[in-house]
RNA sequence: GGUCGGAUGGCCGAGUGGCUAGGCAGUGGUCUGCAAAACCAUCUACACCGGUUCGAAUCCGGUUCCGACCUCCA
C-alpha cells in the first residue's frame, strides 16, 4: 500500500494516513439539507471526497463511505422561537414537510448523478435516526455534559472544557468564545451562551416534532451526524469530511458530543474542503449569490454565458487543491472547458496511436509522479499537470516527433484509465446527438458535401457549411473526413 | 473586535530556499481550396518595505489590501 499524506483539521498538519483497520476505511462526510435547490457549493465537498472514495478504493482499501441527507429542520437562529428551515419552506409551499425534503432529495441525488458522483455506501437520513439521537442526549445527560430546561436539553460546553477541550479542532479559546457569543435578551433557557442544543422543545406551530423523553421536540443541530456515524462507523473512524464553514462550530460540537457521550473524538483524520468564491467573495445562500447546478448545466442563471456540462464543473473543481479557494467565472470555466476537450482528445490519440519498436521518450516515472502528487494530500491540479505533458507526448508522437513502444503506449493508456476514468470521474463530453435520425441526415449531408468538395465546388461546400453554421451546427474538416459538433 | 487564512504573469491555478507546474487567452508556425478545429513553438509573474542567505515567490519582521469563521451555510 502507497504512503498517502492527508491534513488533519485537527493537528493542523499533513500526516501520514493510517486507517484504524489495515485493509478498510471509515468515511463520514456531511452531506446537504435538503430545503433547497442544489447548488455549486454543494458540489465541492460531494467531488471532493468521491475523488478521495475512488482513490481509497484503488490503493486496495475496503471502504465504507456514508454521507448524510439531512431533513431534519433545523432552527433558522438561536432564539428559542426560531422555525426550522425545512419547516419555513413547507409552509410557504402548503407542503407536509416531508415533501419538501424528498423533493431537494431527489434534486440532490440528480445532480451527483449528472455530476458523476458514486453514491456512498450508506446515505442515512437524520429523520430516521431519532431513536439513535435520544439515546445519544441520554448518555450524554447521564455523563453529565448536559441539562435539561423546560423540555429542551443543552450541551453544558463550560462543564465540559473543564475536563475535555472544546476548541480541539476550530484552535478557539472558549474565553474569546463566551466574550464574542451573542446575547439573546433573555430568550434563551442556556445557561450559557455558548452552549447548543442537543433537543428542542417544539413550540405549538413547529410542524417537525417527535416525542422524547422531555417532551415533543426535535434534535438539535449536531447531533445526527454524531449518532448516525457512530451508529454505521462506530465511536472511532478513520476520517470525517466536510466544508470549511463546518469546522466552527458543527465539527467542534460533534466532537465534544461523542466525547461527552463516548469518551472518543469519533474521527482520527478531519477533512475540510474550502469555499467557491464568486468574485472573491464566498457564494452562500445567506448571500443570495449561488448558482444552482442545474442553472449551471442549463445556462440558465444571469451570470452564465452559456450552459456547463457537469464534467467542465467536475473538472474546474479538480483544476484547484481542495483546500485552496476556487474563484468562479465565466472565463476560468470556459478554459476548463477547453482544457478537458484537450484530455479527452489526448486520450483518443493515444487509444490510435501505432507503436514503434522501441520509445525515444522515457515514459517511466510519469506513473509514480502523478501517484505522489495524489498522495500528497490529493493534489489534483498536479496530477492533471502530468497528465498534460502524457498528453502533450501523445501529440508529438502521433506527429511523427517521437515514438512510443507498444508496452509504453500500454502504460499510457493503464494511468489514464487510472486517473481521468477511475479516480477523477471524468468521461468524455458527448457533443453529438442521441438522435439517430439526425445523426444520419448529417452523414448524409456530410457525404455530399465531401463529394462537392472533391469537384472543387468550394461555392457550394461553403454554403452548406455556413448554412449549418447558421443553425449552430459546426463542421469540422481533418485529414480523415468531416465531422460535426453542436455549437456552443 | 477576536481567531485563522490568503495576495503568483491578461484569466484560472500549482509550487516552501537554487532545476523557475499545468490549463485558457495572446503571438508565431504546421495543416487546409479557404476557414474553423487540431497540433507545435513561444512572451508576460511572484502585493509593498526591510532582513537572513552565496542564492528567496518560497524563511523572518513590518506595511497595505482581501477573504473566512465567530449566526444557518458545502
Amino acid at each position: 500500500m502507497q504512503d498517502l499524506y492527508i491534513h488533519n483539521t485537527l493537528t493542523g498538519n499533513k500526516e501520514l494516513f493510517k486507517s484504524i483497520d489495515s485493509e478498510s476505511v471509515t468515511m463520514y462526510v456531511c452531506g446537504p439539507t435538503v430545503y433547497g435547490e442544489p447548488h455549486l457549493g454543494h458540489a465541492r465537498p460531494a467531488i471532493t471526497f468521491d475523488v478521495l472514495f475512488r482513490y481509497l478504493k484503488h490503493l486496495g482499501y475496503k471502504v465504507r463511505y456514508v454521507r448524510n441527507i439531512t431533513d431534519v429542520g433545523h432552527l433558522l437562529n438561536d432564539a428559542d422561537e426560531g422555525a426550522d428551515k425545512i419547516g419555513e419552506k413547507a409552509r410557504a409551499l402548503q407542503l407536509e414537510p416531508m415533501e419538501v425534503a424528498h423533493f431537494y432529495t431527489k434534486k440532490y441525488h440528480e445532480s451527483m448523478h449528472k455530476l458523476n458522483v458514486e453514491n456512498p455506501s450508506i446515505e442515512p437520513i437524520a429523520s430516521g435516526h431519532i431513536i439513535e439521537q435520544i439515546e445519544m442526549i441520554k448518555k450524554i445527560l447521564d455523563n453529565g455534559f448536559a441539562y435539561e430546561v423546560n423540555g429542551s436539553v443543552y450541551f453544558d460546553v463550560i462543564k465540559y472544557n473543564k475536563t475535555n477541550n472544546y476548541g480541539v479542532l476550530s484552535r478557539r479559546k472558549i474565553e474569546d468564545l463566551m466574550d464574542n457569543s451573542r446575547v439573546l435578551d433573555g430568550q434563551s433557557d442556556k445557561k450559557n451562551a455558548v452552549d447548543f442544543a442537543l433537543w428542542k422543545k417544539a413550540s405549538a406551530e413547529h410542524i417537525m416534532r417527535w416525542p422524547s423523553p422531555w417532551g415533543d421536540g426535535f434534535p438539535g443541530w449536531h447531533l445526527e451526524c454524531s449518532a448516525m456515524s457512530c451508529k454505521y462507523l462506530g465511536e472511532e473512524f478513520d476520517i470525517h469530511g466536510g466544508g470549511m464553514d463546518l469546522v466552527f462550530p458543527h465539527h467542534e460540537a460533534e466532537i465534544a458530543q461523542c466525547c461527552a457521550a463516548n469518551k472518543k473524538p469519533a474521527a482520527k483524520y478531519w477533512m475540510h474542503n474550502n469555499m467557491i468564491t464568486i468574485a472573491g467573495q464566498k457564494m452562500g445562500k445567506s448571500l443570495g449569490n449561488f448558482i444552482t447546478l442545474d442553472e449551471f448545466f442549463n445556462g440558465t442563471h444571469e451570470k452564465l454565458d452559456q450552459a456547463y456540462h457537469p464534467m467542465v464543473i467536475r473538472f474546474f473543481l479538480l483544476q484547484a487543491h481542495y483546500r485552496s479557494t476556487i474563484d468562479f467565472s465565466n472565463a476560468a470555466l470556459q478554459a476548463a472547458e477547453k482544457g478537458l476537450l484537450r484530455l479527452f482528445n489526448g486520450i483518443n490519440v493515444l487509444n490510435n496511436l501505432t507503436s514503434s519498436s522501441m520509445s525515444s521518450v522515457d515514459i517511466s516515472l510519469l506513473q509514480s509522479k502523478c501517484d505522489d502528487a495524489m498522495n500528497d494530500d490529493l493534489n489534483t491540479p498536479i496530477v492533471l499537470s502530468h497528465l498534460f505533458d502524457a498528453v502533450k507526448l501523445i501529440n508529438a508522437t502521433y506527429e511523427g516527433k517521437h515514438s512510443l513502444s507498444h508496452s509504453d503506449i500500454q502504460i499510457l493508456k493503464l494511468l489514464f484509465d487510472k486517473y481521468v476514468i477511475g479516480v477523477f470521474g471524468l468521461y468524455a463530453i458527448e457533443k453529438e446527438s442521441t438522435n439517430s435520425e439526425f445523426n444520419n441526415l448529417m452523414k448524409l449531408i456530410l457525404e455530399i458535401r465531401s463529394n462537392v468538395k472533391a469537384n472543387k465546388n468550394w461555392e457550394m461546400a461553403d454554403q452548406i457549411r455556413d448554412g449549418l453554421n447558421q443553425l449552430h451546427i459546426e463542421i469540422k474538416d481533418t485529414k480523415d473526413g468531416s465531422t460535426w459538433n453542436y455549437k456552443k
